[in-house]
DNA sequence: CCGCTTAGTAACATTTCCGTAACAAAACTT
DNA sequence: AAGTTTTGTTACGGAAATGTTACTAAGCGG
């Protein structure tokens, strides 16, 4: 079933990463690792220093740190998304184990991926690259509080959801399964990679339980919920959220 | 392979488990749990004799107590990662509390995770899933992209394909052919080759298997099942993908 | 045209996969 | 503490995918 990987070869263009991290130790680790893969690195200590030289320059990709001192990472996540020149930034989120808030958060505020600390430096690079490769498939920024399209209807703030209008009422992880896929829509996505985005990388859940959690939401949003026209089954692939459906 | 019901546990293959560990007490109650979990489960005492070990034969995975006497846990580490034969087993570190010596495994020897004793065998053994999980796809879940040719539209990202426009319902199977011969037009493969690229290269299945898979195939994207343009059969050989019928 | 080899096809057997409901456990409320 | 909601696990049954095989058709060399 699995293809032979074939050998990743080198970085073929000279992305320019900037890493934002205040622990010097850190940031070293990061540029080594990143250096070592044919990266060019650049840094910055606090969220006001990274924004300025985005502006100035915009990097291919973001590396950040959430504990950052001054500007808490979380609002430079912000800022960045609200400013139209920059928003696609793909954004690479650096994390404690085990603080749930930050993940949850860190994608809310439309971070694209996130590692836990303490990493290996192999998983950051090669989240590294997968962001860079599909940086161009901008997934949508919906990192304003809002989603509407025919006749559904989110409010990512208030964590509230409408069908045709009617008011449901989604349990948490059932919204945040929403959420993520109304972000990621289109692609497929196998139920080991719902749970590390949806779940949290180190949580411990059987992959079935993710078809427990898509019944419960197609139920809600679905208008027929045997045959399901918004979250697809991809048989024995995943699942995969049609948002043209809605129209 | 065929009881009417049997207690489904989680490993569909074996999965061979090298743990490295000096005190004996520790490494039977690691070799119990994950037995229990149907690994399989080799030892060594020291990294020397681990290093030996891999170099015979790998492991899928490495687990690793810090604190071994002779050549330190960090070397063993290291020695993998610069081999490049086994530079991609997924190691996991087992260590002792202690903030900073945490920060030294994840980031400097490239572990892949760690758990500090004294650690639930029930933690010990989902991380070890997860890290064989990810180890799986490591790259990235799908070849991104979209094949678009003459009346054949494939989108790798959504497992969909388009035949004049209208949409075809492959299995997994048919699809990953596919794929595979897009991806290598013209050549000739026999069915042994196709059977390695496109099952696996573990998998036993017939040879002549192959054919009516290509026959399948066939009946979804060939204009006359009968006189096939696109796969095209090399008598005693095998068979040839020829995308210039597209046009 | 014959005989041999190889590929195509259909039918069948087996395996895998998914939707579902029912239950259990955990988290929250009151 | 009892009740309620949410979340995760599991067993079952049907459906789809996959693999095997026997038979038929086609190619090919004489």
């Amino acid at each position: 079933m699995n293809q032979p990987q074939q050998q990743e070869t080198r970085a073929p263009v000279n992305h320019r990463i900037l890493v934002v991290e205040d622990e010097g130790e850190i940031r070293q680790l990061i540029r080594y690792n990143l250096e070592r893969e044919g990266f060019t690195v650049e840094e910055a200590a606090d969220g006001a220093a990274a924004l300025a030289r985005i502006r100035r320059r915009a990097p291919d990709l973001i590396v950040l740190d959430l504990m950052l001192p001054g500007m808490p990472g979380l609002e430079l996540c912000r800022q960045v998304r609200a400013d139209p020149e920059i928003a696609s930034l793909p954004i690479l989120v650096v994390t404690a184990r085990g603080s749930e808030v930050d993940r949850v958060i860190g994608l809310e505020m439309g971070a694209d991926d996130y590692v836990v600390k303490p990493f290996s430096p192999r998983e950051l690079v090669a989240r590294v690259r997968a962001l860079l490769r599909r940086a161009g498939h901008a997934t949508e920024p919906t990192s304003d509080g809002l989603y509407e399209r025919g006749r559904l209807r989110i409010d990512f703030d208030t964590y509230q959801v409408w069908v045709e209008g009617e008011r449901k009422a989604l349990a948490l992880r059932e919204f945040e399964l929403l959420r993520f896929f109304v972000q990621h829509p289109m692609r497929v996505y196998t139920r080991e990679q719902l749970l590390d985005m949806v779940w949290g990388r180190d949580t411990f859940v059987e992959p079935r339980t993710v078809d427990v959690h898509v019944r419960r939401l197609r139920q809600h949003i679905e208008r027929d919920d045997a045959n399901p026209r918004l979250i697809l089954t991809v048989r024995s692939v995943g699942y995969r959220f049609d948002p043209s459906a809605l129209d």
